[in-house]
DNA sequence: TAAAAGTCTTAAACTAGTTCATTTTTTTTC
DNA sequence: GAAAAAAAATGAACTAGTTTAAGACTTTTA
């Protein structure tokens, strides 16, 4: 069959852990939904339950929470071949902490909780699936879980730029900041001062 | 079939996710290694490629890595009832960089990476409860990767205080600062205050 | 294309957390 | 159960990162 070149993507991204038939390529595209979103505008916003889970084939996006004060703390940028959503929220349907809001104009695949529960009873392979893609990403969390911890700021900023390099150009030093966790204005003088070595 | 109190254990935690036949459980526990591990021993060292991973039926364990200046950063307490290791040594098969240390005598249930994967082609249904425990596992590391950043010492202290409170009573104030990622001192400062309010 | 809004830079005064040094208290070991 | 070792407390001097404020630069919008 022919798939358009958003499809491909997100079969491109299953085929990495399993192998599915053209009937199950078929069953599986027919549980997705396309959302489109201009920059600026909100996937989703706190409070709300978190509908779907997203695959994104175009654009990038920030996933953030607002503390007390209403600063933002930004846990993730989400590009192209990556998925994002509040995990939390879509499992236990309570509210949702978190906004993801799109930092250029971009386009996703999303997969509803009843589509969800639907394609493990359908196509029980994607059990595996779903079990090494949760396993890479806690991988890279336990990973991450004690950078904030035991690196400075300016380590964690290196660290961001060689693991990230497609994406640090793509956002602004601001939203950098809120990611690494550290003032706009600190951030500027890493940058200045990583730039003068 | 009569099973060790250990045995109850893990069959009792998998339980949670799926249903096993008696054959099954059978089955599971054959695949099982008993490891005991004295206080102050090593579970597993830097350097080591991660062999096993591990449920906990007795004791307590800290999992830790040591940055360029020798300074211990721990990453978990493990306890009765909870999942430890090295996950990404486990499925790469590179060398660890973490320590697994008892900081009581413990006794733990090993799988092998042999048996692990032996398990999916046995009893396929472990996929799905690996599914559900690598999620829930992946939404409190998710939750936790913004705390170093987004929250102060104090604040943490307080989290870890209402979330573990088994275990804040059985670790040393060292261990708990090495995993609230600052020094002894400071701690010893932080729980004069919280106990003088 | 001009005005408005947002982003980045610089600098001075401040605060959370570190470092180093010393003493007291608790735990371990023989 | 005494001696040794480790953990905890306290304090003074220090540093990484914050806050506030103001000006320069860049992007968005009408």
């Amino acid at each position: 069959m022919n798939y358009k070149a958003s499809q491909t993507l997100i079969l491109n991204n299953v085929s990495r852990f399993i192998d599915l038939t053209e009937l199950e390529k078929q069953k599986y595209i027919s549980l997705l939904t396309e959302v489109k979103v201009e920059k600026k505008d909100f996937l989703m916003q706190a409070g709300e339950i978190a509908k779907y889970e997203y695959f994104i084939t175009k654009g990038c996006l920030k996933v953030y929470t607002l503390d007390e004060d209403g600063a933002p703390h930004i846990s993730m940028f989400a590009i192209e071949d990556y998925w994002t959503g509040d995990l939390s929220s879509f499992m236990t349907k309570e509210p949702s902490r978190y906004y993801i809001k799109a930092t250029e104009h971009s386009e996703l695949l999303g997969i509803s909780r009843e589509n969800y529960d639907l394609l493990f009873r359908e196509i029980p392979k994607f059990e595996r699936f779903y079990r090494i893609l949760y396993q890479k990403s806690l991988i890279s969390y336990i990973r991450r879980s004690n950078y904030g911890i035991s690196l400075t700021a300016e380590e964690r900023y290196l660290e961001f730029k060689k693991k990230y390099p497609q994406i640090v150009n793509r956002i602004t030093q601001k939203d950098l900041a809120a990611y690494i966790g550290i003032t706009p204005e600190f951030m500027s003088k890493i940058i200045t001062k990583v730039n003068r070595m």
